[in-house]
DNA sequence: ATAAACGTAACTAAAATGGTTACGTATTAA
DNA sequence: TTAATACGTAACCATTTTAGTTACGTTTAT
């Protein structure tokens, strides 16, 4: 699979955010992570747009959290960095016309997927960023 | 994400198997996926090495399903093929030793991610390859 | 013996991923 | 008002992963 760490790097990104309780730059943050600043502006970026965080630009900017670590769930990160991207993607030769299988396969399969998928992601609802801030 | 369509495909394959209900070359197998040979047969061997298929060599040999379909979960053949894959990874940048956070977090990710992958592994043992077989 | 089929190593092409440099824009503080 | 600082983003690169392919050895039915 190696799927990416996006969402990881996010969470990361997210509790350090809370930890510190105060405004961090991407260069701070991608200290802790690191890696790049601009991975990590990249990351932040996404996570601004879905409103999780507040980005302040010019000099004495920095990150910060948009909401509070109680109201943000792991979920509410998944879907800011990993929107367009199923956990286990149908493969995507092209179908063999002829082939019952082939032309409904995806089909039939896409169902379960989606319905785990969906168990998958109401447990990452369970789960708020200060229940993993506690633990640090 | 992009992960790899391996499970797709083996659920084609498997499907096909179910389907035909009789001894299926990895050629013939290849046209109805639309791709080559060995790709199926290095899937394949992952299957029969779970004990999922039969591999017979030789002339007139191929492929047929080991169990019947109505014993044969999906996550039987998700376990046969990404047994080491995580749906989510961890991000592996090194820590940064000075920050609690950097040190932590992936240790109190970890425990929701696996959570959340048994969740998700649990919804496809209740599919079984019939049921999938019954829809084509 | 020969043909047919699996098993597997080795290689290639294409895509994804993370990282890096560079630079424009915005904002603050002196 | 100017200099310094920090985000936003485009462009590029290196590495890794993935699927596909060729090739060839081994097995087995006829």
């Amino acid at each position: 699979m190696t799927s990416s760490s996006r969402f990881s790097m996010a969470v990361h990104i997210m509790t350090a955010l809370a930890f510190m309780g105060e405004k961090m730059t991407s260069e701070v943050l991608s200290n802790t992570v690191n890696t790049n600043p601009v991975v990590i502006r990249r990351l932040l970026g996404e996570l601004a747009r879905a409103g999780l965080v507040r980005a302040e630009r010019g000099k004495s900017g920095g990150f910060s959290l948009a909401r509070s670590a109680k109201s943000i769930s792991l979920l509410d990160i998944f879907r800011a960095v990993m929107s367009d991207t199923e956990l286990v993607p149908l493969h995507e030769n092209p179908e063999y016309r002829k082939c019952a299988v082939s032309c409904k396969v995806r089909g039939a399969l896409c169902v379960h997927l989606d319905r785990a998928q969906n168990v998958y992601e109401r447990e990452l609802k369970k789960v708020m960023l200060a229940d993993i801030e506690k633990t640090m």
